[in-house]
DNA sequence: CTAGGGTTAG
C-alpha cells in the first residue's frame, strides 16, 4: 500500500514519527470494521499521519486513502488536512478538502478561515466566516481573531463594528484574544477612539496581555502621526517590555523623526535583533547610509546576531552609496555563517552588486540563489538595465517569464528602462503594449515616462510629444522632464521651451523647473535670461539640491558636494583636480560651460565646473588608491556633461578604469570611452 | 494531537 511508502518517508522526515507499519494496517482494517459506527479509532492514527506529511503530494495520498476507509467525512482528520495544507501554502487544495466535506464544523471552518487569513487571502477568509454563520455554525473565540486580522488587514471598514457586535452576540467580547484582536482592528481601521474605549473598558489583565495592549495602542497612535499621544502613553505605562521600545523606536522613525528615534534606541534597555534592524533600515531609509552601517557593526560589536532582514537592510544601505568593499565584508559574513541565499537575502546582495558596479558577480549571486522569486528576477533585470546590458535585460526578462513568474509594474519598469538605455524602439513599445494585453497591468506615470524618454532619446521628439498627448493620464512634471531633456539633447529648443512652460505650470516651486528653463538659454547664449530665471529663484526662496558624490577608499565612504574644501585633504585634491585638467586640455578637452546656471566670466564657469561633487571624487580617487585601481563613484543626480567628458579623459591618461553611478544609471570609462556611448 | 490566537523589522 502507499500508505507504507508514505509511513517510511514520514518516519525519515521526523523523528517524532514512532507510528509502526502494524499500526498502518491496523488503521486500514479497523476503518473497515467501524466504518458507518461514527467513531473510529482509526482517526487517531491518521491524524499524526497528517502531521508527519512533507508534501502536498502525500497530503493528496491520505486523502485518497480517507475515501477508500470511509473517513471522508472524519471532521477531525479533515481539520488537520486542511491546517497542513495552510502550513504548505496550498489555499487551493484546502478548498477542495473543504468543499468535498459535506457538513463542516467549527474546528474545520477555524483551520481554514485562519489558513486563508494567513495566506493573505482576507476576503475568502471573511466570505467563509459568513458562510459559518448562514451554515449556522457557532464562531468560537478562536475563529474571531482571525477574521478581525483579516478585516483589519483589508482595512474594511464596514466590517469592524458589525464584527464586534457579533462577539458580543456570541458573549466572547470580554476573552481576552478576543479582545486583543478588536482593538488591533479598530487601531488598523484608524478607529482610535473605539480602540482607546475598548482598552478602557477593558477588565483586570494579567501582565503580559497588558504590556501587549499598550503596544498594539501605542502602535495605533504612531500610525495615525500622533506621536504626543503615544509618548504619553509609552510614559504611562506601567511595565514596559522591548516590544514596547521597538514600537516608539519604529514609530519615530516611520514619522521621519530620526533623532528621537535615535535617543530612545539609545536609552532602551534590552535591544533585541528587532530594535537594531529598525534602527538600521530607518537610518537608511531616511538616506544615513553611513550612519546605517556604523550601526550594523556595532551590533556586530555588541554580540547580536543579525538575521535576514537586517542583512537586506544593511546590503540596501551599502548599494545606495555604492560601499562595495563594506558590501563584500557583508557578503563574507553571511557566506561564513550559514546564511542561507533565499529570497531576501540573495535579491539584497544582487541588488548590492549590480548598484556598486559589480554586474558580473550579481549575475553571478543571482545564479547561486536558491529560492528566486518576483523581486530577485526584478533586481538582475534593473541591474543588467542600470549598467547598459540591455540584451541580458531582455533575456533575463524572457527567462523569468519562462521560469513561470508573472512579471508586475516594476519588473516592466526595468525592461522598459533598458530598452529605453540602448534606444530600442520597437522592443520597447512592443513589451509596454505587451503589459496591458497579455498581463492585464495598466501601465503608470512611471511606464509612461520611460516611454517618452525611449522615444525622446532615440530622438523621436514628435513621437514623444504625440505620445504624450494620447495618454489616458494627466501628465506630471517628470514627463515634460524627460521630454525637455530629449530636446535638449536634439537641440529642438522650440519643443524644449513648450516643455519647460509645462514645467513651471505644474511645480512652480520646484527647483527643477527653473535648472531646466535655465538650461535651455545657456544652451544658445541668452545669458540676461539665465540670470533673470536664477533672480526669480532666489526671490521666491528655491534652492537647488546640491550635487552629492560618494567614493569608497580603503573601506571607508568620503562624500563631496561641489566646491568642498572640508576634506582633510582639500589642498592635495584641488592639485591634483588642476593637473588631470591640464593634461586633459592638453589632450583637446574642452570645458563644457553649457552645463553651468549662472552667468558668469568665462574663467569662472569653469571653475564652477571645475570643482563639481564628482570631479572632486575623482581627484581624491586618484590620489588615495594604487595605481591602477579600478575608481568607484557614485553621484546623486545625474553626471553633467562636462564631467563626463572629463572621466573620458581621465580614464585615458591614468590607465584605470572609472565606474561612475549616476541616478539613472552606471558609466563605465575605459580607455577615453563610456559604455553608455555618450547616449544617456 | 480536533487547531489554536496578539504588538514591534519587512
Amino acid at each position: 500500500m502507499r500508505a507504507v511508502s508514505l509511513l517510511s518517508e514520514a518516519k525519515t522526515a521526523t523523528a517524532k514519527t514512532t507510528i509502526s507499519r502494524a499500526t498502518v494496517l491496523y488503521a486500514q482494517s479497523s476503518s473497515e470494521t467501524h466504518a458507518n459506527g461514527g467513531f473510529h479509532p482509526s482517526e487517531n492514527l491518521y491524524i499524526p499521519l497528517v502531521h508527519a506529511c512533507r508534501t502536498t503530494q502525500q497530503l493528496k495520498q491520505i486523502h485518497a486513502q480517507l475515501f477508500v476507509h470511509n473517513l471522508s467525512q472524519s471532521s477531525r482528520v479533515i481539520t488537520q488536512l486542511i491546517s497542513t495544507c495552510s502550513m504548505f501554502k496550498s489555499m487551493e487544495y484546502a478548498l477542495l478538502i473543504f468543499r468535498h466535506f459535506h457538513d463542516p464544523n467549527s474546528f474545520v471552518f477555524n483551520s481554514l478561515i485562519r489558513g486563508l487569513c494567513e495566506s493573505s487571502q482576507f476576503e475568502n477568509s471573511i466570505g467563509h466566516f459568513i458562510l459559518m454563520l448562514r451554515l449556522n455554525v457557532q464562531p468560537d473565540r478562536l475563529t474571531f481573531p482571525f477574521v478581525l486580522k483579516s478585516v483589519a488587514s483589508l482595512v474594511a471598514d464596514g466590517f469592524g463594528g458589525l464584527l464586534h457586535a457579533q462577539t458580543i452576540k456570541y458573549g466572547l467580547d470580554l476573552d481576552s484574544f478576543v479582545r486583543i484582536s478588536l482593538v488591533d482592528m479598530y487601531v488598523k481601521l484608524c478607529s482610535l477612539d473605539f480602540a482607546l474605549q475598548l482598552f478602557d473598558e477593558t477588565p483586570e489583565r494579567n501582565k503580559l496581555e497588558s504590556i501587549l495592549l499598550w503596544n498594539i495602542l501605542i502602535n495605533g497612535c504612531c500610525r495615525a502621526g500622533d506621536l504626543r499621544k503615544a509618548r504619553e502613553l509609552f510614559d504611562a505605562m506601567p511595565d514596559r517590555n522591548t516590544g514596547s521600545w521597538n514600537t516608539m523606536v519604529n514609530g519615530f522613525v516611520k514619522q521621519g523623526e530620526l533623532e528621537q528615534a535615535r535617543t530612545f534606541f539609545d536609552r532602551m534597555p534590552g535591544k533585541n535583533v528587532i530594535s537594531w534592524t529598525t534602527m538600521i533600515s530607518g537610518l537608511s531609509e531616511k538616506g544615513y547610509h553611513e550612519q546605517a552601517l556604523d550601526l550594523f557593526y556595532r551590533m556586530l560589536g555588541e554580540g547580536v546576531r543579525p538575521n535576514d532582514l537586517t542583512i537586506a537592510s544593511t546590503l540596501s544601505a551599502c548599494a545606495k552609496i555604492g560601499a562595495l568593499e563594506a558590501g563584500v565584508r557583508i557578503h563574507e559574513y553571511v557566506s561564513r555563517h550559514g546564511f542561507r541565499l533565499n529570497q531576501t537575502v540573495g535579491t539584497a546582495l544582487v541588488d548590492m552588486y549590480a548598484k556598486c558596479g559589480k554586474i558580473e558577480r550579481a549575475s553571478q549571486v543571482f545564479n547561486e540563489t536558491v529560492e528566486k522569486g518576483l523581486l530577485t528576477w526584478s533586481a538582475m533585470v534593473s541591474g543588467w538595465a542600470i549598467h547598459g546590458c540591455s540584451k541580458q535585460a531582455l533575456q533575463c526578462f524572457n527567462a523569468m517569464k519562462s521560469a513561470g513568474i508573472y512579471p508586475d509594474e516594476v519588473a516592466f519598469l526595468a525592461v522598459l528602462t533598458a530598452c529605453s538605455h540602448s534606444g530600442l524602439v520597437y522592443p520597447g513599445r512592443s513589451i509596454f503594449n505587451s503589459m496591458r494585453d497579455d498581463y492585464f497591468i495598466e501601465p503608470n506615470v512611471k511606464h509612461y515616462t520611460c516611454m517618452v524618454d525611449l522615444y525622446g532619446r532615440a530622438g523621436q521628439l514628435e513621437e514623444a510629444l504625440s505620445f504624450i498627448r494620447s495618454m489616458p493620464i494627466e501628465p506630471d512634471f517628470v514627463i515634460w522632464g524627460a521630454l525637455f531633456c530629449a530636446c535638449r539633447a536634439h537641440k529642438n529648443i522650440k519643443m524644449a521651451e513648450l516643455a519647460s512652460e509645462r514645467l513651471l505650470q505644474l511645480e512652480p516651486r520646484h527647483p527643477g523647473s527653473y535648472v531646466f528653463l535655465s538650461n535651455i538659454y545657456a544652451g544658445v547664449g541668452r545669458w540676461e535670461d539665465v540670470e533673470r530665471v536664477r533672480i526669480t529663484m532666489k526671490n521666491r526662496g528655491i534652492e537647488k539640491p546640491p550635487g552629492w558624490s560618494y567614493i569608497e577608499v580603503a573601506g571607508q565612504v568620503h562624500s563631496f558636494v561641489a566646491g568642498d574644501k572640508d576634506h582633510e585633504c582639500a589642498g592635495e585634491i584641488y592639485a591634483k583636480l588642476e593637473e588631470i585638467s591640464a593634461s586633459a586640455r592638453a589632450q583637446g578637452y574642452i570645458p563644457n560651460t553649457e552645463s553651468v546656471l549662472h552667468n558668469i566670466e568665462e574663467e569662472e564657469k569653469e571653475d564652477a565646473l571645475g570643482s563639481h561633487s564628482e570631479k572632486l571624487a575623482l581627484a581624491y580617487g586618484l590620489i588615495s588608491t594604487p595605481l591602477g585601481m579600478a575608481l568607484r563613484i557614485v553621484k546623486n543626480l545625474r553626471v553633467c556633461g562636462d564631467c563626463h567628458s572629463m572621466m573620458k579623459y581621465a580614464s585615458e591618461l591614468s590607465q584605470r578604469e572609472i565606474i561612475l553611478r549616476d541616478i539613472k544609471r552606471f558609466h563605465h570609462f575605459k580607455e577615453g570611452m563610456c559604455s553608455c556611448g555618450d547616449y544617456w
